[in-house]
DNA sequence: ACAAAAGTGTTTTCGATACACCCATGA
DNA sequence: TCATGGGTGTATCGAAAACACTTTTGT
């Protein structure tokens, strides 16, 4: 849950480190096997799946801890990192927080312990590379990819905090462009079309999306792949990295 | 600056009542004399203008404490309001805060004062019918309004917070229908012009636009208005507010 | 040869924009 | 009657959508 205080230790003395009533919460999407993917993890001895989170070091920038909550459940960093909304309702964990010290082990923990307090949490929605990350198990802790579109019960309002994440992307698809933290160096177009429609929640039509994400001028055409399966090889494309950042910075605009 | 505890009383033990390290600004905009306003407000003794502001009771809803601070601010509830952002940056605000006990009464104040904490602030932006605005002072705090494109130094991080409540509405402008909560009940296609090319920032295409917003179908024709000065007189137009809200639940669409 | 998937082209429609023209009003 | 601002109509352009046709691949 973070990195240097186990989760009894939170419990008992997290006060001292961390800034009182905020959490923050990373909503991390990747992409593989043609489907987009959300990196949840789960304490081995409780229920319910849960969004990677952590608290905020009491001089540590939002951000910084962030990237710190990423860097712990898949290793990577440096990647597409959002803040994205708040979540603040009252009593939105309490309850369901009394329960872990048993679950865990049965220690006591008095009522106004770190833990138990209110927090406001801040969502960040991260893209990451699926292959790159090797989900972070322990004996306490399981981490693992769900499917976007079968996502398990999780804890507190974490289902509500992952709608909003794809909410807010799917607005930013239509002036930002995606898929270099979610694509492997090169790949087909229809790649980029599944995360599209994925997010976006409905089919496009091939062509026209050929089309459109072509003339934005951020991809690179490459070698045909010859992969399988009966059919006309599509070509690889890879990002125009220049393009590509500098569209993230000041929006998608036809190259022409 | 908060309902209940004067500034001093916040200072000295406003841990008893408040959530720590959150705090909520409101980014108040009305429409007036043909131009946007920003409601801004300064305790007396200090230099620079603030966003008004307060914090989260340890059981209140974030919302709930946002429509107090704009009750106390405006007198009004039941307004546009939306949370837009957080602002969370470590020390944005520490070394302003600390001028302020000896600006006041040069009262001494211990570092560890409840006021001289970090905060995460909450941003959140309202709309307000103008003239239903009493700008509330006292022998404390002034409060007045300024116009968007000629705002004072704000303290802290304000100016930028700010910018990016702007930056919101911007967006919101192409899909979500505006200007029941800052127009009368009456009013001239032009005035609603005037707050999209505010907020937009560019002067728009009379023709056009009167088109566009009628397509919506969110408007009512109502009387010709003899107003005053050498020309036509317009029609005045109302909301129809039942489309308006469900526009502001769903997105705004043709109505054919 | 055939099915499946990819690439490419055509047509139509719609919205955004620019701009022209006429109308109403008070000075 | 003239200047000013308001209402409405027209032409153009480009993007989006629907869809058809061709090409390439493995079986």
């Amino acid at each position: 849950m973070n990195p240097e205080l186990s989760l009894l230790e939170t419990f008992l003395h997290g006060e001292k480190y961390y800034l009182p009533s905020v959490a923050a919460n990373n909503v991390i999407f990747g992409f593989n096997d043609d489907q987009m993917k959300v990196l949840l993890l789960k304490i081995t001895a409780t229920e319910k799946w849960t969004l990677p989170g952590g608290f905020i070091l009491k001089d540590e920038e939002l951000i910084v801890a962030a990237e710190r909550i990423l860097k712990t459940a898949t290793g990577l960093e440096s990647v597409f990192l959002q803040q994205f909304g708040v979540f603040g309702g009252v009593d939105r964990a309490k309850e369901e927080m009394k329960t872990l010290p048993d679950q865990l082990k049965n220690v006591k923990i008095s009522e106004d312990s770190f833990l138990l307090q209110r927090f406001v949490v801040i969502g960040y929605l991260a893209l990451v590379k699926y292959h790159l990350v090797t989900p972070k198990c322990d004996e306490v802790t399981q981490c693992e990819w769900f499917d976007l579109n079968n996502l398990p019960p999780l804890t507190f309002d974490h289902n509500l905090i992952v709608e909003n994440a794809l909410k807010v992307l799917r607005f930013q698809l239509s002036y930002l462009p995606i898929g270099y933290n979610l694509l492997p160096e090169e790949f087909p177009l229809k790649s980029l079309q599944l995360i599209y429609e994925t997010i976006l929640g409905r089919k496009l039509d091939r062509g026209n999306f050929n089309k459109k994400i072509l003339s934005y001028g951020i991809l690179e055409k490459k070698e045909k792949f010859y992969g399988g399966g009966a059919h006309k090889a599509p070509y690889l494309y890879s990002f125009k990295k220049e393009i590509y950042f500098n569209a993230l910075e000041n929006g998608l605009s036809k190259d022409f």
